[in-house]
Formats: C-alpha cells, sequence, structure tokens
DNA sequence: CATAAATACCTCCACGCGGAGGCTTTTCTG
DNA sequence: CAGAAAAGCCTCCGCGTGGAGGTATTTATG
C-alpha cells in the first residue's frame, strides 16, 4: 500500500464519472474534500452518504450524481487523499527500493483512517459484484509490484541486493508485508513497523558486503 | 493467516454465548455449517442473517438467540472453517517454520470465501465500534507471531535460520506477507503464491551452507 | 411427575443504508 | 438564442441489522 508515483495520471477523470463543465469537477472535490473529513472523524462505515450528504447541506441522493456508488466515491475518496500524501513526498528519493516502501508504509498510518479505509476497499473488491474497487486495486497491485520490481532489479544491477531470487516475487512480498503490517501496527501499536519492515534491507543485502 | 494450533481450546465457547444445553450446541454447529455454505456461494456482504435464517427454515431474530451479532457469527464461522481446515491437516509438521506457514496459506485459498472472510473481518476489526473482531484478530495476530516467532528462534538455534535478525520481527513480517499475498492472489492468480511465499526460506538461509 | 428455568423460536418495529427514477435549473455550444 | 447536455437535488423504495416483547417447548431437578 503507497508507492510513490505509480498512479501519475493526472487528466484521467477516475474522480467521479460524467462530463466536465469545470463547476461540477470543483463540486466533487469539494464533495472528497468533505468525505475525507467525515471519514477520519468517523471511520469507514461511518462514512455513510447520508452523513457525506448531511455535511455538505444536501441529501444523500445528490452524490450519486456525481459518484456512481457509495463504493466509487470511496475509492475516490483514497485515491485523493493518497495523491496528497504522495505531492508532498515527490522530492524525496531514497536509495533503496525497500526504504521507499517502508517511508511510504510509515506516512501511510500517520494519516488516520487511511489504512482503514484501504482495508475496507480492499474487502470490498474481494466481492462478487464489485466493481469500482476491483478494477482498482487489481491495477493498483499490478503497477505497484512493477515498479517495485523494476527497482529491484536496478538495485541488484547495482550490487545493492542479492540477485539469488527473483525480483517480481520479492516485490510482490514487499508489498504483502506493507500492507499486512500496516494492519497488525492497527491493532497492536506497540510493533515497531518502520523498525520491522526494514529488516527487509537486512535480508535483501548482498551476501558479503566485504 | 493461518497457523497451525494456534488455538486449541476446544472447552471454550467462543462460539456463540450462553449456557450449553448439549442440543443448543449442536444447533450452533448447524447454524454455522449453512452459514459457511451461504458464505462460499454469495459472499461476505451476501451473508445476511436474514439469509442465512433462510437458508435454516426460521427467521433471522433466532439466529441472534445464538449469536449476538452478525459480526461476531462471522467471526465464528471463520474460526469454525480454519478450525477445520487445521483438524484435517494435524499430523504435518514440516522441518522448517517458514514451510508451515506457506503450507496454511496454500491451503487457505483452496477454501472458497475464506480469505474474503478474513479480509471482511480484518476490515470490520478495524472499525471504531468492533467488538468481537477487533478482540478476536488482536489475540490471533498475536498467538500466531507468538508461535512462529518461538518457532524462528529454535530454527535459528538448529543453524537453520540466519541468526543477524529478530526472530520476532521476521514473524510478524511473515505473517504480514501470507495475509497480503493470499489477497494479491485472489485478484490475480497468474501470482504463484507458493513460490513466492517460499523466496523467504531463501532470504533467511544462513549465509554459509557450505 | 410437577414445575421453574432456560431454550428456541416468532412477529413487529425502529432506524439506517444504497440506489432508482424523476424533476427543475444552469451551462455550454452551434 | 435555441436546445441539448449537464448539474443539482429530492422523494420513494427495498433491504439490512438489531432489538423488544411475546409464546411455546424443552430440560434439569426436587
Amino acid at each position: 500500500m503507497g508507492y510513490v508515483d505509480t498512479m501519475t495520471s493526472d487528466e484521467a477523470p477516475v474522480i467521479g464519472r460524467s462530463g466536465s463543465y469545470a463547476k461540477g469537477v470543483a463540486r466533487r472535490r469539494e464533495i472528497l474534500d468533505r468525505a475525507i473529513e467525515v471519514f477520519t472523524e468517523r471511520g469507514a462505515d461511518g462514512t455513510s452518504l447520508r452523513r457525506i450528504a448531511q455535511a455538505l447541506g444536501v441529501s444523500h441522493a445528490a452524490l450519486l450524481h456525481y459518484f456512481d456508488s457509495r463504493e466509487q466515491l470511496l475509492v475516490a475518496v483514497y485515491e485523493h487523499a493518497e495523491a496528497r500524501r504522495d505531492e508532498a513526498n515527490a522530492q524525496h528519493r531514497p536509495a533503496l527500493a525497500t526504504d521507499v516502501m517502508v517511508r511510504a508504509a510509515v506516512q501511510n498510518v500517520e494519516v488516520p483512517g487511511l489504512v482503514q479505509l484501504y482495508s475496507t476497499l480492499v474487502a470490498a473488491s474481494l466481492e462478487a459484484d464489485s466493481t469500482a474497487s476491483k478494477a482498482f486495486f487489481t491495477h493498483r497491485f499490478e503497477a505497484v509490484r512493477a515498479a517495485l520490481t523494476e527497482d529491484l532489479a536496478r538495485d541488484q544491477a547495482a550490487g545493492l541486493v542479492r540477485d539469488d531470487v527473483d525480483p517480481a516475487r520479492i516485490a510482490a512480498l514487499i508489498v504483502a508485508a506493507s500492507d499486512g503490517l500496516q494492519i497488525q501496527w492497527l491493532l497492536e501499536p506497540s510493533i515497531d513497523l518502520q523498525e520491522t519492515l526494514r529488516s527487509f534491507t537486512t535480508l535483501l543485502a548482498p551476501p558479503q558486503p566485504s
């Protein structure tokens, strides 16, 4: 969960749906901002369409004019929140691929509710009839894995990472560990998220550092 | 997710709630069995109290006589399904701790709907007002990590696992990776769950096997 | 075997949810 | 400036959970 620069399509109106009268786009953004507020205050299941609508002073059905479903709205909220995080973080580019991941994870758990939202949406994406979230996460996982695979391969070529493992598999493993550990941390904050994830750096170090 | 022999409390009536006239216990089990069927057929959100009740030929309120809430019922369903899996698997005891985990993960994804149920419940456990699932997973994660930590420490002492890493952290990492990878696999079955998880064995092998 | 308690349900209700359909107003475009 | 498209919003619907209050039925026990 969370890997910098995987979604740089500023143009694609993944947010919302139909045409763009520019006023509608602004309204969409307004809805998302409110939704984020509601979300951080009341959690995932407290974020009903009705409650967001209440915060905006309209009826819940108004929101469905901008988003096809609650699920789609929540996905948009996640994208929006994450995009903020990433852009406030664009200059940093640590040496190792694993460090990028560690940093993203740590920043994730600092945004209240973000991990919870992520979990909720992942669970939703596994439902048979889910559309928005399934498409989103399928694509997302693939993009994140691909980016990380590339970085790992580069690190291997540079001699920074042992080369007796398949970078694609390690990438999947790291993403999985990062996701899973954020959840464990939410339930048990005594876990040292940063140091635990850093273990990967040790495990992936080349055999003889001289 | 899924690690053998973490819950051998056959006596504790985590399933359901009140007294045990022995007939009631049987009925509870019957409900859980039906619930699992409904779940594998209709997914997590299709498993409403009403639908399970329908499958049993009773009203939804009857179920609330045996379980305090839908959430508690779902937790019981998960425990039940997992207990089945584990008992059908009790004889096996692979050499390495990591292999135990790999096996559990592979068997998990073979039970239809189990990973989805797990994800749903984990997401629920992060909700502010969740009770049953939060208690269950907090305890569960701790138990699984503890068991795995112990196994890893043993492997380290036996020279089967490198000893320059903290077994407790590696345990958390492995559990996280296993959980996360099962989800990735559900969304992208071309991922080789078994081999990817096995990467840990390579990463954790001692430096010089000689 | 009587009887009190626990069990095993049911019906009905309160409330919240997401979503479909419809209606008016605003805005862009030829 | 016409009219199509988009925006903006509401009312109504069905389904969900949880619970209150009721009534048979079963069970343990003296």
